[in-house]
DNA sequence: CTTGCTGCAAACAGTTTGCAGAACT
DNA sequence: AGTTCTGCAAACTGTTTGCAGCAAG
């Protein structure tokens, strides 16, 4: 499934007009290859550490664009910093935060996504997205 | 029950033996005089539109003193900027925020809420506070 | 009169942007 | 060749902090 990533990304950069290029591929290699949840910042410095050279601003510049091409997700938690996550197509999920150690499990619950739409449209809301966090202490910090 | 809340205020002031000031007051009244989800920039604008001489470094301190209070919760938005709420105790709601025009509706489900508490216990975590958020467009904005 | 509070400006962190040169197509 | 992309550094934005003076207790 990297290789699919891979090959939704060269299409979206290609229906786009856009170019493929040597740092897009090692960015995107080493996204893929993180687990959930990385921050800008930490992802700089897992290609820095492997690939010199590569600028800051490069590695927001593509992480956008990721999340355009819809590989990616921009997620915000509560550390000032923004987070990438990645998309598996048709699958959402929520999380649970840690508050102590920062630890983060996902979860998936149908039948509140189901009660989202229906507030939504009793609302008269559209629904783009949406997203839940649960903060708290997780079962090793509660101790 | 806006003396309530100042005097819930005044009550933590005293008991942190912190300072009871002319600023404090005058921020917690425009505080409470505003609509839901002020943001600090605006807070402070309107602030200082009505006494000048009150610092932005005040206003961005103040407003945690008044979260440690409770009396105000920090939510944080798509939209780069802290902003405040109001709590109103034992009340909990969530938010649908039009992603065109920003706009806020707020609303409660007991059910959603059960739920949470019920995949926190499943997973070990002792819930501190949650936040849902459903981004999309409003009745307005749709057409 | 002691200590906390304020205002200012400077510092900061994360992110974005302008631009000259490099690199795709 | 033509244009997009990159790296750098500078700019920006929202927020925090250090400090001298002010004010509450």
């Amino acid at each position: 499934m990297i290789l699919e990533k891979k090959k939704t990304f060269n299409d979206f950069v290609a229906s786009k007009g856009l170019r493929s290029t040597r740092q897009r591929d090692i960015i995107l290699d080493i996204f893929l290859s993180t687990h959930q949840h990385i921050s800008v910042e930490e992802l700089y410095l897992k290609i820095k550490s492997s690939n010199a050279g590569i600028g800051h601003a490069t590695v927001y510049r593509t992480l956008k664009l990721f999340a355009e091409a819809g590989l990616a997700r921009e997620i915000l938690l509560h550390d000032g910093q923004t987070r990438y996550e990645h998309v598996v197509a048709g699958e959402h999920h929520d999380h649970l935060v840690c508050t102590r150690c920062n630890s983060i499990v996902e979860f998936e619950n149908e039948t509140i996504e189901a009660l989202q739409k229906e507030i939504a449209t009793r609302h008269g809301f559209q629904i783009g997205s949406h997203k839940l966090e649960i903060y708290g202490l997780c079962a090793n910090c509660r101790t």
